[in-house]
DNA sequence: GTCTATAGCTGGATAGAC
DNA sequence: GTCTATCCAGCTATAGAC
């Protein structure tokens, strides 16, 4: 009798109360200590409870890693996907740009997780990477529908996009100076990637400028 | 007698000599470790000393990281600032970009150390620092050379190399997708500072296209 | 200056009672 | 599941002989 599907669910569901309870101790270190000075006793006293406990919903420091990973990456792709309040293609992608931006300086520990490989012995699972390549391959989405599917555009456009990330967070945090220049990037790169000349060959006559090609 | 000016130079470039021996073993040490994963005795042990002779010569673990930060700057202002083989401001500046690139790429921990703070307690004295503020001082001349001069284009610059350094490691490490997109990001970059539509103004009329502003 | 030896601490992870 | 108690490994840094 007690092993009704229900009890089964509650009891699963209790225990997903716990382990995010404990993911949320986490966050609340490494916003607090750095990430990579995440430390399973500070974990567990914030988190209200011991070290073996925590052990009872992860198996590893790194599974924790990796939980906080799959959620920061849900959110990221969750994030990019809310609808916007236009439908113009190129309002669209400064917005995106702005979220990207904002979802990154928001959480500096956060951005680090995700897109700065810092942790010495940590890699993401595939279930937990998985949301992250989804939301990239939505930019890529709204890059089409502003005209843009060159591979090379492509890969200028993410070089673009975490060069802005990383200006705002290493010079400027909590500041706007680059993020007020998403605009002005999205004017650049559109008017580059719409223009008649086609730079296909890579600067050909004058080579050697002056260092290894 | 033994107290010679020439003696003691030679003490101090003995002592020089031992000091840039340990600060060798903990480029290798990080460079197959990981930047953060450095220890003293694995970095004494490479150097054929044991950790106490280490104190010797650096007081603390953040002083090697610090001489290390100071050699790589000094590397660094001296990589760019080395002649080009041409006098068209643009090659030189698509020159320098390459540079730029091809140094970060070179040596990851390197790179991780100058221009990412992922190690916990440190930070870098204003003497090893001075020589990285003197290289960027040195890119601004370049953008001037090329009629560029707005802060924000100033801007715009920083977020694109670093963004091409950081795509390059992140994706393609060892390669050369973004490396090779120097010269077109520099098309792109030039060809919109030098576009008579001036920008000053936020893209004010669309306004609100999907954020927080 | 260089060593042996070790202090002093913190980390992740486990055993076993309850 | 949760605890107390503990193991064991690694770290930075120091003491003191030579």
């Amino acid at each position: 009798m007690s092993k009704t599907s229900t009890a089964v669910d509650w009891r699963e569901s209790r225990r997903q109360f716990a382990r995010t309870a404990i993911v949320e101790a986490a966050w609340a270190a490494v916003r607090e200590e750095g990430l990579g000075a995440l430390s399973l006793r500070d974990l567990a006293s914030r988190a209200g409870i011991t070290t073996p406990t925590v052990y009872a919903y992860f198996e590893s420091k790194n599974a924790i890693y990796d939980a906080m990973f799959g959620q920061a990456a849900t959110d990221f792709a969750n994030r990019l996907a809310e609808p916007y309040d236009t439908d113009d293609p190129r309002e669209v992608l400064v917005g995106s740009l702005r979220r990207f931006v904002g979802f990154c300086t928001a959480d500096v520990a956060r951005y680090q997780l995700l897109f700065q490989r810092t942790i010495p012995g940590f890699e993401p699972s595939p279930e937990s990477y998985e949301p992250a390549v989804q939301a990239l391959g939505g930019s890529r989405d709204l890059l089409t529908l502003n005209g843009v599917s060159d591979a090379r555009h492509l890969d200028m456009w993410t070089a673009l996009v975490t060069g802005l990330v990383d200006q705002q967070i290493s010079n400027d945090p909590g500041g706007d100076r680059w993020v007020c220049l998403a605009d002005e990037f999205v004017t650049m790169f559109l008017t580059h990637c719409q223009s008649p000349t086609r730079p296909a060959r890579r600067s050909s006559p004058p080579r050697r400028t002056g260092d290894k090609p």
